[in-house]
DNA sequence: AGTCCACAGGAAGGGCAGGCGA
DNA sequence: TCGCCTGCCCTTCCTGTGGACT
């Protein structure tokens, strides 16, 4: 056994591969070229560059749907202000936090602890008053001259779950200070997040706006040409297989991202079948693995509570005898089974309607309220993933209740 | 026009774990 | 050790709601 891994191995190490460098077609490579997006990369520049006279720049909100290059030409844009600022001598600081991120930035106390360590400050996880860990910032950002760019990618999340009021007192921020300056940018996927805010808050904000469209089936298919030639070995990707990529990720809103990730999966599927091109076949398997993978991925270290929730609604199919609408009452009726079945003390039906709710934040599934007249009124429930990732994901959580 | 259903979802608060400073 | 603070998960209580039915 040991010996045929070692062989594994070694013939791994002695295969020619067909990457060049796969971080290309990864999220945290930043490109120097970003094709088709000129207009918003000027404007961003235009914005920002007041920092290099030590103006504070406007605070700047980002719109656009998911790959549609937001975060990258933000991250660009800061990063050659930074090495301008550098050779000039001017102090400015970029900082980048996804509010999306758990245990990280996804609460008031998380995101300024957050931001007092990027300036070195040493914040405990829990434990202190949140007006304190402010003070702590503020004494870490004020003890000279400098312009600080706070990079605050899914701001709507940030939002979603603890209210407005963080913006406004992070518009506040430069109220306090006497030496620096703070800027906020914003990235969101949701266009009409603004107009969700307070009055208030929103006049807080004075800021500029930015909105990225989504990138058509040609704009994709340049951008995977650009990043193909960096990732691949000369000959492996056929301009038939980036088409099919363009194509897939243009039916999604023109996620660029998602095209990527179909390339560089793709590529992966066909270098552990020995190939030495990617097939056109490849990127249908890529499509499936990645919605399977995104999924596993995403109820990865869910408690068993949600666990048990989501099974229910895996299986509410199955149960929905009359074959009608699937809504929150089968799915409640159905998780206190499981529950029974697993030796869970079940919850009430008040929480386990915030958990699907959670399931259709993240995406496995799209619920709509709908009234059925004397019937009633209830969410109907409609699963986003296919017949096969619903099943592995049935038996994963089949193992991890034993049920 | 009024009733009624089956929830949705907001608000308030309890209980718990965990960190910090006195 | 204790009191105070936090985030998190959860319950309880409540009001609101769209449309079929009477």
């Amino acid at each position: 056994m040991q010996l045929s891994l070692q062989k594994l191995f070694e013939n791994y190490l002695n295969k020619k591969s067909i990457f060049v460098n796969k971080d290309a077609l990864t999220i945290k490579y930043t490109p120097y070229d970003i094709p088709h997006r000129d207009e918003q990369i000027n404007l961003c520049a235009q914005i920002l560059a007041p920092s290099l006279r030590m103006e504070r720049p406007s605070n700047l909100f980002i719109y656009g749907k998911t790959g549609t290059g937001k975060t990258v030409t933000i991250k660009h844009v800061c990063s050659e202000l930074e090495k301008v600022a550098n050779d000039k001598n001017i102090s400015l600081k970029v900082i980048y936090l996804n509010c999306k991120m758990r245990k990280v930035a996804d609460t008031e106390y998380r995101l300024i602890a957050q931001l007092a360590r990027e300036m070195g400050v040493d914040v405990p996880a829990t434990g202190l008053p949140t007006d304190e860990v402010y003070n702590l910032f503020y004494k870490a950002v004020d003890d000279k001259e400098l312009i600080i760019l706070i990079i605050l990618d899914e701001i709507d999340q940030l939002i979603k779950k603890t209210g407005d009021e963080i913006l406004y007192n992070l518009t506040r921020i430069n109220s306090e200070l006497t030496k620096a300056k703070i800027s906020i940018i914003g990235i969101s996927n949701d266009i009409t997040f603004k107009s969700n805010l307070d009055p208030r808050v929103r006049s807080s904000l004075n800021e500029e706006e930015i909105i990225f469209p989504p990138y058509d089936a040609l704009q994709l298919k340049d951008i995977l040409e650009s990043r193909s030639k960096i990732a691949f070995v000369n000959g492996v990707v056929s301009e038939a297989v980036i088409a099919k990529c363009a194509a897939f990720a243009a039916r999604e809103h023109g996620d660029a991202r998602k095209a990527l990730d179909l390339l560089r999966v793709a590529g992966e599927l066909a270098e552990r079948e020995n190939c030495e091109t990617i097939l056109e076949r490849h990127i249908d398997e890529a499509d499936e693995k990645i919605e399977t993978d995104q999924v596993v991925e995403l109820i990865k270290g869910l408690p068993k509570q949600s666990l048990t929730v989501l099974y229910a609604i895996l299986s509410m199919d199955k149960f929905n005898e009359e074959n009608s609408e699937n809504h929150t009452g089968l799915v409640y009726n159905l998780y206190k089974n499981l529950c029974l079945k697993a030796g869970l003390k079940n919850l009430t039906q008040r929480r386990v309607s915030d958990l699907i709710n959670e399931f259709d934040m993240m995406g496995i599934i799209t619920t709509k309220v709908i009234s059925k007249g004397r019937y009633g009124r209830t969410k109907e429930i409609e699963l986003n993933i296919s017949k096969e990732t619903s099943e592995k994901l049935s038996k994963i959580i089949e193992e991890n209740l034993n049920i």
